[in-house]
Formats: C-alpha cells, structure tokens, sequence
RNA sequence: CGCGGGGUAGAGCAGCUUGGUAGCUCGUCAGGCUCAUAACCUGAAGGUCGUUGGUUCAAAUCCAGCCCCCGCACCCA
C-alpha cells in the first residue's frame, strides 16, 4: 500500500529553457504534480516537490544566438520567466531549480566518475559533420540533405522524413546545415563517451519487470526498448554549454585513452555531456539546492539516499516522450554508480494535448502559452479545464469553445453559483450571520454520507492519479450543493419559518467551506476565496484533510459572513469567437 | 506488413485487466423552482459499443483478420 511511506518525493519533467511553455506542457507534467502535491500536503503527508528548468544542449545555444545574447544570459532571462509564470499558476514547487547550476555540475560530473570507475563508460571516435559557418559540430537532426535511399532533398540527418529510413548524416547526398544552410562541412572524427546500456541490461530488466505499479502505457513503453535490446548510447557532445567533461580527471585514470589526436578541431573545454545525461540528475542537484536554501545542506539525502528505500515513495510525472528516459535510461545510470540513490516508484505518463485537432506550434502562433493564458484568464479557470481534459488515456484536444462550455457550467454555475446563492439568502434572512449552531439542529444524516461517499471518492482517484475521475467527484460535490438547497427550498421555508431555513443555510455553509478543502488541490486561488467568502480565519486550506473537513460543526451561531460573493465570470460566446479567431494560427483554414 | 495511441448516443469521455440488463458530462426536449451569475433541480428521448468471423449458455469486454482516424516530419512534449 502506498500509504505505508513515510514520505513522498514528487518531480515533474523539467520544461526545457528555450521559451514560454504551452498548455500542453503544463498539463503534461507540471499541473498534475501540483495537484498530487497539494493533495498529499493535505493528508499531513511529508512531501518535497522538485522542479526546474532543463537548460543545456543544442537548442538553447540557437535559441540564445537567435535572441542575440550570450546563452547564459538567455537562460538566466528564460528561468527568471518561467519560474514567474508557474508562479502565477500556483504550482507549488518546494524548490524550483535548474540544470546548469553549479550542484547540477558537480553531481553530473560525480556520476559520470562512479559510472567510469565501475566500467560502464565506453569510448568511441564518431564522425560528425563540422561546420564552420556556425562554428559548431552539428547534431544528427541539424544536418539536412537529399536522402540515399528516395531522393528527398530535405531529409534529417537522423531519418528521411520522405521515406522513414532511420540515417546517419554522413549517409546524406550534398549535405548542408539547418542552421544556416552552408554546405560547407567538413566530416571530422571526434572521441566521444558512451554508456555502456548492454552491460546495464540485465539489471535493468530486473528492475523493470518488478515495476508492477506502472500503467500499462509506461510498462509497454518500458519493455518495447527493452525487446529491442539497448544500445550504447552517446552521452557526450561537441558543445560549448554544458557541463564539461573532466579529460583531466580520464587521462589520469587511464593513460591508454584519449590519444593525443584524439578531438581533432575541437579543444577540449568544448566537450560537455549530453543533455539527457544532466538534465534527470537535475531532480537531485536540484534537492540539493532546495536543502541549501532552507540551511540544511544534508537533508536531500533523506530523499535521494534514504536508509531504506521503503522511506520514500517517488513519483515522476511527464509526457509520454520522456518516459524511455525515466524508465529506461535514467534509472540505468543510477544503478551504474552503484551507490543507493532512490529510484522512481510510479511514472504518471500522459499523452498530448491538441490545439483544435491540431499541433500547437510556436512558428504558426498556433495554440495557447502559459504566458498568453494567464493575461486571459485566472490561473485556476486553465486548472479546472485542464485537470477536467487531462490527456490521460488519449490525446485530448483543447478548443476554446469547450473551455467556455466547461468554465461557465461547472465553475460559474455549479460552483459559484451555488456560494452565491447562499450567501444572498443569508444576508436577506439573517444579515450574513448564521442563526444558530449546529448542535442545536437535527442532524441530517443522508446529506453527511453523501458527502463522506464522494469525498472518500476524490481522496481515492487523487491517491491513484486518476485526474480526470478526480475532477469528476469533484464536481459531483459541488452539484450536492445545489441538489441539497433545491431539495430544502429555504427561500419558500424561510417566509413562514425561520428556524427551519436557518438550519437549511447552517448546512450550505458548511457545505461550502467543505468545497474550499475539496477544491484546493485543483483550484486553490477559488477555494481560497471561498474561505474568504466565509470568513473562515481557522481554516488553513493547505493542511486541512478532506476527510476532516466533512462536518457541519465548524461554524458557530453569530458568525459574519460577507454578504456576497461572485467566483466566476463567465465567458460569453462572442469572445469565445474572438479567440478562436485570434489563436487559430496562421494555416486556418 | 515502420512505431505508438484511438474508433462506445449530436459532441467529449468511462466501462475492457477479473465476459452476464451500456454509464457519465455537455447539448436537445419536457416538467419543477424563482434564493441565485437567464442560473439551479427532476425526468425523457437518443447507441445493432468501427467491421467480419471465432470461442461461449452469454462478448463493448476474450481470440483472429480487415477498415478508418491521430501523433512520430521546422519550432515542440
């Protein structure tokens, strides 16, 4: 059982540095994590959410040379950013870091010690296309030219998009840069180090198979590249940034490596590892800057070295491409350095989410980026519909047509509606003060249960991360609201009895303020705002248990309450058209 | 025969592991209510579960074949 852990680790896939994020990465990683974190904090759990942002490899250095500035300059601007941005989205990360911080050079670097002194580490001289135009080597993807085998001018020196035949570069009739379409390169040989995966296989396999808690998509994922058998992979580049290689340190433990002509046309401070070798480290270096910032230097050991692995429960959150990395190639490295780091217990794996049936695309403008959508809307509204679509089995699709649809009738008009309505009768009844305690009043023994049942609900789906079953009990709470007052119809009882519609909005107000705990791990803004409709100054939302907060004993007779209270505003269909129009991108049709 | 995901009411989804009266949300229609953000509550209509064949007393669910859709192709997860 899950619960017999002592403490939760909790990480998202790392957002890489080169721009503002979409929705579809939010949703894919960040937010779900947010929710399970939040909800864990919830049940008195001790729990330590990581995150940050990748930040090293290929793409960042154009990104940086296309936004005119020095790389590190760009990623300190892009970090700065994004971290503001998730901010605005409430993720409530425990540490939000990155991958070229000075921990994460060092922890990488140790790694890659412990892997080459247990012999998992393998050199090979490559050929790689040099180009001297953008005075870089140019990775696989970055040279172009007419495919071997069909003749498309346009094939990626890793596959012919013409024909799907997996390539090498150098296989490429008149190659060119994609950078900047030289054809001026030049083929070099360089030395470079691989991962050793066949050697790991075994072990790996091992631990794959006991991995029983996966899903079926992580496990088919996981095994797939296992039955094709593991390759040795490359884990080094010819790049400036990036953490480097330590050739000294090598040389000092092998004197038959690296022979002198070994990094023809490349000094040696320009060899760095590659980014799928730092970034997943980035989850430990990064615990070890959150154990810096909080004064305790040791304390992310208790996390990433615990004395027994039962101590930590771990769970990993990211899209489906990322999961081979975790599952396979991540976990492999660890278990390399022989040394008892704590490995993922459950990879929470979605699929993509679509832009109206489409990509979302930055060149296009196509689709909608975390910056653009907090200008639109509260954080919480991309929450709720986020959470209610997830892409969990299946690729979903976002419109804002069903955005409109699903903010104004659950959010608006379930929700806010119903602290709406209860809020107006007790001002016109009572002057926004409850009437009486709860003890005095029957108690009404079917509304408890019915809540008991669909709390016991959300507690269950967010325990097993089912987000979109979650959301789902969730709203069925919130319709027991309005059910329970149509069914009790105070403002008819209220005229002839006062004592009776008084109990009547003793229980809505309870009932709120058990929505504010439910709703808080999804839209903690909203639920917050609920505690200050109620006027509740003893309920710390972030630590309350939903199990505790089914009762209708916590407000007492003369307690003020405002006298009114919109949550919502709806989205009006002009502007749903407005929008569609204005981020359809640029190949509507 | 490249890899993966998917085809269940008008739309979006659950159910498939462990066969047994097909469920949820939106939309539509009717009724109720009038405290509330023209909202809320109740009820109804609407499906040969992609297709063909097999196993079985019984198949959305298990097996085999076939058809269709979507990703994997600048950026991008």
């Amino acid at each position: 059982m899950v619960w017999a852990y002592r403490k939760y680790l909790v990480t998202s896939a790392l957002p890489y540095i080169n721009g503002v994020k979409h929705l579809g990465n939010l949703i894919g990683s960040m937010l779900p994590a947010d929710v399970f974190a939040r909800y864990l904090r919830q049940q008195g759990e001790q729990v330590l959410f990581i995150c940050g942002t990748d930040e090293h490899g290929t793409p960042a250095e154009l990104a940086a040379q296309e936004a005119g500035m020095p790389v590190e300059a760009y990623c300190q601007q892009m970090y700065e950013l994004q971290k503001r941005i998730y901010e605005g989205f409430r993720l409530s990360f425990d540490y939000f870091g990155r991958t070229s911080s000075p921990s994460n050079h060092r922890l990488t670097t140790e790694i890659f010690k412990d892997l080459f002194a247990n012999g998992f580490i393998e050199e090979k001289f490559i050929n790689q296309y040099y180009s001297p135009a953008d005075g870089r080597f140019l990775p696989d993807r970055y040279v172009e030219g007419t495919c071997p085998h069909c003749g498309y001018t346009k094939a990626r020196g890793d596959q012919c998009d013409g024909c799907g035949t997996l390539l090498n570069p150098e296989e490429l009739i008149k190659p060119y840069s994609a950078i900047s379409k030289s054809h001026d390169l030049a083929l070099q040989k360089t030395l470079h180090f691989f991962l050793n995966m066949p050697k790991l296989e075994p072990e790996i396999a091992d631990w794959v198979c006991q991995q029983h808690q996966w899903s079926d998509v992580v496990k088919g994922i996981a095994k797939k590249w296992l039955k094709e058998g593991l390759q040795s992979r490359c884990i080094t580049r010819d790049l400036k940034w990036g953490i480097q290689v330590p050739m000294d340190w090598i040389r000092a433990q092998d004197c038959r490596m690296l022979p002198g002509s070994g990094s023809v046309g490349t000094s040696l401070s320009e060899k760095v590892f590659y980014v799928w070798f730092d970034a997943p480290n980035g989850y430990i270096s990064i615990t070890q800057d959150w154990a810096e910032s909080i004064g305790k230097p040791d304390a992310w050991e208790a996390w990433w070295l615990p004395q027994d692995e039962k101590d930590v429960y771990y769970v990993e959150f990211m899209a489906k491409d990322n999961v081979p990395f975790h599952s396979i190639f991540w976990p492999s490295i660890l278990i390399g350095t022989r040394k008892p780091y704590k490995k993922v217990d459950d990879i929470k794996g979605f699929h993509w989410l679509t832009y109206d049936k489409g990509k979302f695309s930055t060149s296009q403008k196509r689709g909608i980026f975390t910056d653009t959508a907090l200008d639109l809307y509260p954080s919480d509204y991309w929450r709720y519909y986020l959470l209610a679509n997830c892409p969990e089995s299946s690729d979903a699709d976002f419109t804002f047509e069903s955005f409109a649809a699903l903010i104004n009738k659950d959010l608006a008009d379930i929700l806010g509606n119903f602290a709406n309505r209860t809020l107006a009768l007790l001002k016109k009844y009572f002057d926004s003060v409850l009437p009486m305690d709860f003890f005095s009043i029957p108690h009404d023994k079917a509304l408890e249960d019915r809540c008991r049942v669909l709390a016991g609900e959300i507690s269950t789906h967010l325990s097993q991360r089912r987000f979109r079953a979650a959301t789902a009990s969730l709203r069925s709470l919130w319709v027991l609201g309005n059910e329970y007052i149509t069914e009790k119809e105070p403002w008819h009882v209220l005229k002839t009895d006062l004592e009776a519609g008084g109990q009547t909005l003793v229980h809505c107000v309870h009932l709120l303020r058990m929505f504010a705990v439910a709703s808080f791990p999804f839209i903690p803004d909203t639920a917050q705002k609920i505690v200050e409709l109620l006027e509740d100054d003893r309920t710390d939302l972030a630590q309350t248990a939903l199990a505790d907060a089914v009762t209708f004993q916590h407000f007492r007779k003369g307690h003020h309450l405002r006298e009114e209270g919109r949550l919502f505003e709806k989205i009006p269909d002009e502007r749903v058209a407005e929008l569609t129009a204005l981020f359809g991108g640029t190949s509507e049709a």
